[in-house]
DNA sequence: ACTACTATCTATACATTGTTCAGATAAAAG
DNA sequence: CTTTTATCTGAACAATGTATAGATAGTAGT
């Protein structure tokens, strides 16, 4: 299996994945609205119907890219929490912390992106691919809450009322922000105020 | 004499309102994806560039759209809210969960609405028209808390942190819920969690 | 009532898009 | 070397957003 890297090639050696990087990088600087499957079939060099071997409609590569984002956020957000080590309290709340941050600003800073892994091109039905992705996020939230319960920095009796809280919050405060209906500079106040309730030491 | 019927007379009579409704149907229909101005013309019995008299192009009334549906949820809000009467402590935490309870069944009903409010189509700047909509809804919710304070529902402490957290909450959580990351029943379990944090009486 | 004016809408045209399908080309299999 | 399969092209189609020039109707001024 020869791996082709020129492009005019009458094989491209990779195209599906071509497809998904391209259409990533078109996404990323115009949003979903103005991706147009032909220009990224022009931006690869290859012919507009290529593009249907590998995916039944444009729906479907938007889709593929939307589901990708989801594992790079995944990735970003645990490297992330590698570089915050300890199992002091401080720490855990470091970590609990970076969970939220790293998705807030993963959103600010590519909005383009948080749109098209929410809309109505992502659509996850209840079995599919990408609910184990989320799952991944949502480990990483379990082990952050039980390291603030181990390390005293949460009470027993509210760690089950953290869970869907802390993720709907961080969420529910980016969806906002990013749509313009909230400011960004509130992000911070209502962590600290979920924090408050939650009865985090500071 | 032409026959008086309104869709054969060159002057329509008001075609901006006609256009915003026609595209409202046909968006709760078929979504933001697939709304065309081609078609919301065609509906209304008028050429294509009619639209272009009122709109500057298609994403403007699609934005028209959006901010009439702001406009449209705060409406039945506060028709629910006006249902519950009483200044009692109940009443008060009753009012406080319809405020959520009507922004997520609004969004679960009409789902291509609430994806159309909170898509970069409507994406809203400082100082627009808009930002007044989300005040009349955050004024609500201010009401709303001043009462479960004044009714001893809720502690005074707790209530500067309340606001935004409980906005950020109901939001996050229908948009979760609206995108199929999250269960429909899990909503409620949500809302509990929230006021056993923030100590909102049973 | 006649004219000029303005607001409103149509007709036509164009580039771009998603998508289909028959066929070309290259790689793999025999 | 032939056959088969996987991969991509080319041309075509209908639908879309939008620009422009012109048609039509209501309105104001005389």
């Amino acid at each position: 299996m020869p791996v082709a890297r020129v492009r005019d090639q009458y094989h491209h050696g990779d195209l599906e994945s071509a497809l998904i990087a391209t259409a990533r990088k078109l996404t990323k600087r115009n949003g979903i609205e103005h991706l147009s499957l032909r220009k990224v079939a022009q931006e690869i060099g290859v012919s507009p119907s290529a593009a249907y071997h590998y995916f039944p409609d444009r729906d479907a590569l938007m889709a593929a890219v939307g589901f990708s984002l989801f594992e790079e956020l995944a990735d970003y957000q645990e490297r992330e929490l590698a570089k915050i080590t300890g199992i002091t309290a401080k720490a855990a709340k470091e970590r609990y912390r970076a969970l939220g941050k790293t998705y807030f600003e993963w959103a600010i800073k590519e909005p383009h992106f948080f749109n098209l892994m929410f809309s109505e091109h992502c659509l996850v039905d209840s079995n599919s691919e990408q609910k184990r992705e989320d799952n991944r996020a949502f480990i990483n939230l379990t082990k952050c809450l039980d390291e603030l319960v181990s390390t005293g920095a949460l009470e027993e009796r509210m760690r089950r009322h953290s869970e869907l809280l802390s993720w709907t919050v961080v969420h529910g405060a980016t969806s906002l922000i990013v749509s313009g209906h909230l400011d960004p500079e509130n992000y911070e106040s209502i962590l600290d105020d979920l924090e408050f309730a939650l009865g985090i030491r500071k």
